[in-house]
DNA sequence: CGACATAGTGAAGGTGCATCACGATGAGCG
DNA sequence: CGCTCATCGTGATGCACCTTCACTATGTCG
């Protein structure tokens, strides 16, 4: 019993190598498409939203407005997105994919599952799904603990150089 | 068969859902002392390695020898660490705990099991040992795809409002 | 002593983030 | 219609993190 403490601290470090690791990587492979976190963030809310105005991206990225002109700006000016007037309020600007935009989120979207195949893919069944269940249960403690987990949806990629 | 990709695409957001939460709850966690996640990195460091001169602490959290200078600035202004010469190299400075950095890094120890404990604890045995084997499974596996686990030890706190 | 490596820092620049102020526009109301 | 008020986006400013390059002060080796 006196040994538990010490053991659900080399649990904790586990799961945060884990973070380390992925943030680590997924910055890494988004590096290598000419992008950053929070520009692949901004793409990722875009390609699961369609054409936004930018307010609807500051509230779905959780940052300033002024933030997300920023971000644009970059992505205009690298060619992942363009910005369009919007049909019926002429103060908002529509945000959309240029094809190479559309392109680069769509070969995330290929990464990140491929990713989770090369994860999970030889993992026995009932292995599978024991982590499966210390995973919810550990995000339901999180929650219980009052942890703020509104934090938006998953991330972005971690393709590696699987793509 | 068929509906592997599926879970399997599920499980990896599970996971980044978790390092989505537990960075946002670190990161909160540590601004209410006063902290940055770079500053809590090297006072962690520090803490892992006693007094160090700015080139090891350059090399711990793998970050250029010049933002480490910033850094132990910013620290010792808000009277965390001091800066003293080296006893043997003139060349080098010492970064030490003040008394103030040396309590809060030892708060944040004691946050992080306190915060293991809250995840773990009641938690039955085989469930635990399963989630355990499931995430040495993924870390190995993640290992084995080449990416790069070389990116320190464990980071610092995440201790909610534990403490 | 002279050549070379090393520790730390100034200068300059890129990125992400925030707040405040402001112009342009939309929308409700008298 | 015209006034007021809310909203969209952006300029200005400032902080934090991080990098590279240049440079000084030292240590070290031959």
């Amino acid at each position: 019993m006196s040994d538990s403490p010490r053991k659900h601290t080399e649990a904790l470090g586990r799961i945060l190598e884990l973070v380390v690791v992925l943030s680590d990587d997924m910055t890494t492979s988004l590096a290598a498409q000419g992008l950053t976190d929070a520009r692949a963030h901004l793409l990722w809310e875009l390609h699961q939203r369609g054409p936004s105005t930018q307010r609807v991206l500051a509230d779905a990225l959780r940052v300033s407005p002024r933030n997300i002109t920023g971000l644009v700006d970059a992505l205009v000016a690298t060619g992942f997105v363009t910005r369009e007037p919007h049909p019926t309020d002429r103060r908002a600007t529509l945000v959309s994919f240029t094809e190479h935009g559309a392109a680069v989120t769509a070969a995330m979207e290929r990464d990140q599952h491929e990713f989770a195949r090369i994860l999970f893919a030889d993992m026995p069944d009932d292995r599978f799904a024991c982590l499966m269940e210390g995973l919810d249960d550990v995000l339901a403690r999180l929650r219980a603990h009052g942890v703020s987990v509104e934090t938006a949806r998953t991330s972005p990629d971690p393709g590696s150089e699987a793509g």
